[in-house]
DNA sequence: CCCGTAGTTGACCAGTCGGTCAAGCGCCCC
DNA sequence: GGGGCGCTTGACCGACTGGTCAACTACGGG
């Protein structure tokens, strides 16, 4: 689906993915139906296969798109860190900060790795982040920050601690204060017999 | 949907619950009909709702099952701990074990978090898994076995990381290794910074 | 003012879904 | 061997699904 668009339709192609994630992301992908999406927006259900290609490939679009915003947050917080395990502190914090703005966004996430159909997709994104800090955690191991380790197996680590409190907080088990974000960092960093 | 059940009744439920679970992690809850599950089985789509009320009621049924599972293999890791830091290592072992054997159920447990109707019913289960780990979490301070800290939310990450890392096993980016529980209990308990 | 194309409409389609039910089967106990 | 209950059958139901399409409107450039 490569079709010209004018601004008009640019600016309707974006309210059907601003809406569609919203009801994916509160009545989950399979229960919400393509006429659901069109009534909410009042307009013919032709709008939305004027769009996309399929209810799938709109599920997709909506995912490509929260990846990249998120990485763009990502690299602007890196980019001023000094040392490595700044970095990687960095790292940590930028992707909660948004994960905890976007719950909509992290739903969807969370229901997409559950679905081969769109796991996919998830994967090279979530591949390159892990990347880029195990290659941060390599760095901090080279100069002598941490411990020697697998640098790959880590930076998951930090993802799964990451990726829990964040659903925690959305689950309004846990107030999206600093506080949580702090004890995710240091949790990361000193572990549970580690000084603080 | 309170039915006395013969042995043969017992064996049926057993095996739809059985079939159901394989269904559901390889394709997904709301992809799988009921029909395929009955086909699947060679029987009429009446056995079915002569054992469950429901698509929806059978999922609860099996996600209740797994838990109970889960939980008394947690509780027979701890018998024979002696410090709260033990227990807390044996715990998450203990659980990871039981998750890299049961792929299928993880996967149940993962895509229940994401939908509302079956979350609640996970809730309550964690929630005692995460009081119990926290309550070890909070002697071990109290013995100054660890730094202080919020003993939930600590608990809580170590959830974080089982779970992400149990979900690389299952994609196949981890081999099933005691070397991934050996690094999650090391990650776990030193972080980062912290020696080996 | 008109024409082409972007955008829109909503009836329509074939198929599927979860769930029901009247009827029948087969095992077990009396 | 017969009665009863646990179990099974599968046609059937109404609702709804994702997706199509011929006809239509609106708007910008010439």
């Amino acid at each position: 689906m490569d079709r010209r668009l004018t601004q008009r339709g640019e600016e309707r192609r974006r309210q059907l993915m601003a809406f569609a994630t919203q009801r994916f992301a509160e009545n989950g992908f399979h229960p919400t139906s393509v006429a659901e999406i069109t009534e909410g927006l009042g307009v013919g259900k032709g709008v939305f296969y004027w769009y996309f290609d399929s209810k799938e490939a709109l599920l997709r679009a909506i995912l490509a798109d929260a990846q990249l915003n998120l990485r763009r947050r990502q690299r602007a917080a890196l980019a001023d860190a000094a040392t490595p395990s700044e970095r990687i502190e960095r790292g940590i914090r930028a992707s909660m900060q948004w994960s905890i703005e976007h719950p909509d966004y992290f739903r969807l996430f969370q229901f997409a790795a559950t679905d081969e159909r769109f796991s996919g997709g998830l994967r090279k994104g979530e591949a390159v982040a892990v990347k880029d800090a195990a290659a941060h955690v390599q760095a901090a191991i080279d100069a002598g920050e941490i411990a020697p380790g697998d640098p790959v197996l880590l930076a998951h680590a930090l993802l799964g601690v990451h990726t829990h409190l964040v659903h925690l907080v959305h689950r309004g088990v846990l107030e999206p204060s600093d506080e949580v974000i702090d004890t995710a960092v240091g949790f990361c960093l000193h572990g549970l017999l580690g000084r603080r």
